[in-house]
RNA sequence: GCCGGGAUGGCGGAAUUGGUAGACGCGCUGGACUCAAAAUCCAGUGUCUGUGAGGAUGUGAGGGUUCGAGUCCCUCUCCCGGCACCA
């Protein structure tokens, strides 16, 4: 064994193990249940960063686990290789994306590799070779052919100086990143996927997936977003003909304080109104420079001007105007909404703006409760004025003028939150007196009377559009004819192949240039036709390769019948900004696998770990030309005000100020990732897996500071050097306790206490210990896991080997030691667990479990306090009733000097854990 | 803005789920070893107060429930993730 700890040597020792072993070489025939662990594989982006090294030591961790409690484990690993990355340094530095991805794949997996993972690599895959993306474009026919794709208008930003369609990344404050010249909003075709035929399913499977974190759960549910609400008209002549401006609500019971409607920029009413009225006009093109983006929908001032058309409310018959609006839009709904401004906060700050009338129409519940609990209390009680927020005096009998504060509907004042509360009908004729639900039925059943509209229930989730104006993806397999229009491109020619040596520019898609790619003939008629040249959004790539890893790789099919046997993934891993988009478009593609009859399951993932994110500082300055550029945490220096909080940062290169943009998440695009190569070179990978899960708990977001590697370095450099001496005392054959005594240096000294006791407490330790490692394991709380072997090598090397038989208690707590930290730290344990002579392969070790008999005491310690305050303890024995304890505890002298010769009121005795005394 | 989450010493974090706040580690301070340094080892370390035993105070802010609140309830502040073309 060698004296001191040198990871390099044992590393490549134990890879080199696993790799002649095969070791983690997943069959599918077995009679072990099956373990089905998945991280999300990486977009390759050039170098591995911290979120990475986190995300895939956890999966390690947890596969390894379960490898030693007797599962037949798979952990699959691949790259997510399409995407914008690849374009953006193709444009820097002119090298087409395949070469730059397949550079970046096979510097990443070597960087995966000297991590130790336990990955099997036979089913490594990469999204963009043809051999996998020809089943994106296979099952993309499908669903065309099921009536699931289709093609429709999309709104795009369009950078009208590199004349291409950017990401919405690529927009920073309405401008394009690299020319700075005003975004414009086009429409284009493109094609959708309808996720919202399966929002019903998506929404209600969600009940079927307990292992996924509630919060996800509840993210997902308020996404698909199922409302119940009533889709009716407002009639209207135009140009004498009858027609009906529709709109969609889930506050019917509003819909007499309509005052106004308003409608998107592209609808026909604004177009309409845009040719005679040069307002409206201005208006309408003004809309085609607003942001796309929901949040920036939701933050933007709130504009619109009035088309001067009226529409006729469909009860009350009077004539209501119709504005143009910049927060409506075309795309989601019907284009139109009814505007209640007493009602919505958004109508509200509309129509003060543009001094539209405002009709209360709602009086809430809690006004009524308020008005009640004032009326039967006569006197003003001081919770009910802080809760309904009454700046009035409490204890007073000013009922009326407390009743005026809280009721007083002011629309001259700011929006009150409280104006948006469901509550009853008010100055609604008929329907005065009803209550939400009775006015939703009465006046939907009105409406429909009158022919004018119905109830209907509505989702917010929307279809996926999955046209991509970019060259680096898999291309969508349609050709246009001018005879046969949009023809799909026959299975027996699939797939159609990315051509790799493109280099794009900027100036949109490259494969307008190439007619090699473009020109081909009509499937249908033969004559001469165009490819389409959109490709298809990454997020397709990624919505089914786990069930590729986890079938055959087969050129003739998508996935065969061993996926049934893996899936579904029984643990998925992945940071928690997936959430949403990617875990959803996953969901949606397996049920759409499933209703073609490839696959048996209904959902992918069984048990998800969102991963919090590993953040970093973000700096950036805008260039020369309007765009953005960002600079790397270690190009510059950061300034604090006197509260050491970071407020700039200057260049170090040319000490040029530079913005900072607080925390975020360490990403290739905003140069702030953290590449582990040094750390991993410098310590070792157990080293940097051990920080890794040791920094904090995997869900937990993540500020990255490295101060700490020291400290986990420091650890493994204390086990290895406490194993080299047991080691030598081992060699040494110890037959008596004099012998073990000279053998661990104790020998002729004196020891404190009584050394027998000794053992058995730290055998205690180790084995409580074991349980709450245990336990925090099935929590997937890993940072404890390390804690625990952290005191477990304490418990070990406190404790003087005094007996003979001491020495196999330090045998038994280091064996559970090595095994326990195994997971986190494969190597090493690998090495040590050789070393002593415990077996061949820790893996092939059973995992430890507590001793019940190593846990047992018959003496406890319970705390006393005196009105919750701690002020003492007592040692009882286990078996001690509560009128013991209570006696004791009044006994105590801390409580006595309490008492002051008083009484106590009242004892509250918690059993095995503390004795309060009340006074 | 909307949806979801978070805030505990100088720092990362722990707390058996309402029962001893600060486990474990970093950092810092002092000491041992050394010609010296590094490494290693030992001791101390929330804040205020006291020579000391001790006392007071303390989990983002304010209020509430309870014998007892980091944990439950209400209000607020700040930070992070997502918002449909970053992945």
């Amino acid at each position: 064994m060698q004296p001191n700890y040198n990871p390099k040597d044992i590393e490549a020792t134990a890879q080199q193990y696993w790799e002649d072993k095969q070791a983690f070489r997943a069959e599918a025939k077995s009679d072990k249940p099956k373990y089905y662990c998945l991280s999300m594989f990486p977009y390759p982006s050039g170098k591995l960063h911290m979120g990475h090294v986190r995300n895939y030591t956890i999966g390690d961790v947890l596969a390894r686990w379960h490898k030693m409690r007797g599962y037949n484990v798979l952990q699959p690993m691949g790259w997510d290789a399409f995407g914008l990355p690849a374009e953006n340094a193709a444009i820097a530095n002119k090298v087409p994306p395949a070469k730059w991805t397949y550079d970046n794949i096979a510097y990443m997996k070597q960087q995966l590799k000297s991590l130790g993972f336990a990955i099997d690599w036979s089913r490594e895959l990469a999204t963009c070779k043809p051999d996998y993306y020809k089943w994106n474009q296979w099952l993309f026919l499908r669903m065309l052919e099921k009536g699931i794709a289709y093609k429709k208008t999309q709104v795009v930003n369009w950078d009208p100086v590199d004349q291409t369609v950017l990401a919405n990344e690529q927009v920073i404050d309405g401008r394009g990143w690299r020319t700075g010249a005003i975004v414009e909003k086009r429409e284009i075709p493109g094609y959708y996927l309808g996720i919202t035929q399966y929002a019903e399913e998506l929404l209600a499977d969600l009940d079927k997936l307990p292992g996924w974190p509630e919060r996800v759960k509840t993210m997902q549910a308020n996404w698909i977003g199922k409302s119940f609400g009533v889709r009716f008209a407002f009639p209207y002549t135009l140009d004498g003909k009858d027609e009906k401006l529709w709109v969609y609500t889930t506050r019917a019971d509003t819909i007499m304080g309509v005052t106004f409607v308003a409608v998107a920029a592209e609808h026909p009413l604004a177009q309409h109104a845009a040719k005679s009225n040069a307002q409206v006009a201005a208006f309408v093109e003004k809309c085609k420079h607003t942001s796309v983006m929901e949040a920036d929908m939701a933050t933007m001032e709130k504009e619109g001007v009035d088309t001067g058309l009226k529409v006729t409310h469909p009860l009350t018959g009077e004539q209501v105007p119709v504005w143009v609006g910049n927060y409506v839009l075309m795309g989601y709904g019907e284009g139109a909404v009814m505007a209640v401004p007493a009602h919505d906060e958004r109508d509200f700050g509309f129509a003060k703006k543009y001094k539209l009338s405002i009709k209360r129409v709602i009086k809430t519940y809690d006004e009524l409760n308020f008005e009640k609990g004032l009326r039967e209390n006569h006197l003003l009680e001081p919770a009910l004025l802080s809760k309904y927020r009454v700046p009035i005096a409490a204890g007073t009998e000013h009922i009326e003028e407390a009743l005026s504060l809280y009721l007083r509907f002011d629309p001259d004042e700011d929006w009150k939150p409280s104006y948006a509360d469901y509550g009853f009908c008010v100055n609604s004729g008929k329907y005065d007196g009803l209550i939400y639900q009775q006015a939703v039925d009465a006046i939907a059943a009105d409406l429909k009377a009158k022919g004018l509209g119905d109830k209907q229930v509505q989702w917010r989730l929307r279809d996926w559009g999955v046209s991509r104006q970019r060259y680096w993806g898999c291309p969508i397999p349609i050709i246009h004819c001018d005879t046969c229009g949009s023809v799909p491109v026959p299975d027996d020619q699939l797939p159609v192949k990315l051509p790799e040596d493109c280099v794009p520019d900027g100036s949109g898609n490259p494969l307008h240039k190439r007619a090699d790619f473009l020109n081909c003939t009509c499937p249908k008629c033969g004559k001469p036709a165009k490819r389409e040249t959109d490709t298809m959004d990454t997020f397709v790539d990624s919505s089914w390769y786990y069930s590729r890893y986890a079938s055959g790789f087969k050129s003739d099919a998508m996935v065969d019948e061993e996926t049934n046997y893996w899936m579904p993934v029984d643990q998925y891993i992945g940071g928690i900004e997936h959430a949403i988009l990617h875990l959803l478009y996953s969901r949606f593609w397996t049920k759409v696998m499933r209703d073609l009859g490839l696959v048996k399951y209904d959902e992918p993932f069984a048990n998800l770990l969102t991963q919090g994110m590993v953040l970093n500082h973000i700096f950036s300055r805008r260039t020369d030309k309007g765009g953005i550029e960002y600079f790397a945490p270690e190009e510059v220096e950061l300034v604090k005000d006197e509260a050491g909080r970071v407020t700039g940062a200057k260049s170090l290169a040319d000490g040029s100020t530079v913005d900072y943009q607080g925390m975020g998440t360490m990403s290739k695009s905003k140069h702030n990732g953290v590449d582990p190569q040094a750390l991993i070179e410098q310590y070792g990978a157990d080293t940097a897996r051990l920080f890794m899960m040791f920094a904090s708990p995997p869900e937990q977001t993540l500020e990255w500071v490295d101060s700490g590697v020291e400290g986990a370095h420091r650890f493994l450099k204390r086990l290895w050097n406490f194993c080299v001496l047991i080691q030598k005392i081992q060699e040494t054959n110890p037959q008596s306790d004099d012998d073990i005594q000279k053998a661990s240096g104790i020998y002729g000294k004196h020891i404190m206490g009584s050394p027998s006791q000794y053992p058995k407490v730290a055998r205690r330790e180790i084995h409580l210990t074991l349980k709450q490692a245990n336990y925090d394991l099935t929590k997937q709380q890993l940072n404890t896991v390390v804690s625990a072997a952290m005191k477990m090598l304490n418990a070990l090397g406190e404790f003087p080997l005094y007996r003979k038989e001491d020495f196999e208690v330090i045998l038994e707590g280091l064996s559970i030691l090595l095994r326990l930290l195994s997971p986190i730290c494969p190597h090493i344990t690998h090495a040590l667990w050789r070393e002593l002579g415990y077996g061949d392969d820790i893996l092939a070790a059973d995992w430890p479990e507590p001793l019940a008999a190593a846990l047992e005491q018959d003496e406890i310690e319970l705390v006393i306090q005196v009105n919750g305050k701690l002020r003492g303890s007592l040692r009882a024995a286990k078996s001690a009733d509560k009128a013991t304890l209570e006696q004791l505890a009044l006994a105590h002298e801390a409580v006595q000097k309490q008492l002051a010769g008083g009484t106590a009121k009242k004892v509250v005795v918690v059993p095995g854990r503390l004795i309060n005394v009340v006074i």
